[in-house]
DNA sequence: TAAGATTGATCGGTCAATCTTG
DNA sequence: CAAGATTGACCGATCAATCTTA
């Protein structure tokens, strides 16, 4: 171990807590959706990212880029979502290289019949543990913790 | 839609805050770690649960509960760590059901080269980024979400 | 050459079924 | 039957390689 600098008592309790917290979470949410829907965490969060819009519909790469995805598994999740109908694709006149991809009235239906469950969920879980100052807190922790706004990155270059 | 409770605009940005924070912190975590070393995270966590630990040693059932994982992921996890010779298996003598894991010297050589750039790492991403009062207040945070204490029983039964 | 996107191999996690012992 | 543990099948994520166009 030699000069290495470890983290206090109070820093690595803090960090445990937060990596089981997060892990915990996760699951507990995965496990309620699949539970209550046909949709899994990652289909839902595909299906925020494009209802939000006003036409349903965004580049693919951008999509990747919103949701923090590498463009493999972009690329691998919508083709997945398309072949189940929850999605369609189609091709961008202004660069040749690329796809837009929209939500299918199908995909809509879903995400309806989803989200009351699973914002029950969140609430449950999360939201209804926490007192507003928690939350505020935790939001700028956050953003402290998060490069800037879309440092996403993942190779260094 | 219909009479769904939604969440509040702070409260929904506190949340995709939170997710998008720890999403981007354990790919981070697990790229470095895979870079800097031959474990990836999820060996990492094993073998800081078994080095904690005075004889280097605890039940499967032990491990899996500390880590919050299920009974099947923790025994395929052992079962690949235990092939690359980090840890071993033993029988139990009390609980003829059981088993026991112990790190093996290699697994303790392993971690100790891999710790200093990881914790390095957490640093740099994490710790240094927050204060003390934000290191407390998420520590309380996460603990108000928790439940109580050892609460991680995949299915409601 | 870089950016947008796809593909196939491989690895890790989940689920359901199974086995043995308490 | 419940608890500890294992197994195999399936799905999802990552990595490297590839293809096309800017």
């Amino acid at each position: 171990m030699a000069g290495a600098r470890w983290l206090s008592e109070q820093q690595q309790q803090a960090w445990r807590a937060f990596q089981r917290t997060q892990a915990w979470l996760n699951a507990e949410l995965a496990r309620d959706l699949s539970l209550h829907s046909e949709l899994s965490y990652q289909d839902y969060v595909v299906l925020v990212a494009l209802t939000d819009r006003p036409g349903g519909s965004m580049r693919l790469f951008e999509l990747g880029r919103r949701l923090g995805w590498e463009k493999s598994r972009t690329s691998h999740q919508v083709k997945r979502m398309q072949g189940r109908g929850l999605l369609d694709k189609s091709a961008c006149g202004q660069d040749r290289r690329g796809a837009y991809v929209r939500v299918t009235d199908d995909g809509r239906r879903a995400i309806e019949s989803a989200a009351p469950s699973h914002v029950d969920a969140v609430r449950r879980l999360f939201v209804d543990r926490l007192t507003d100052e928690q939350m505020v807190a935790l939001h700028a922790l956050c953003e402290a913790v998060l490069p800037s706004s879309s440092n996403c990155t993942p190779g260094a270059p």
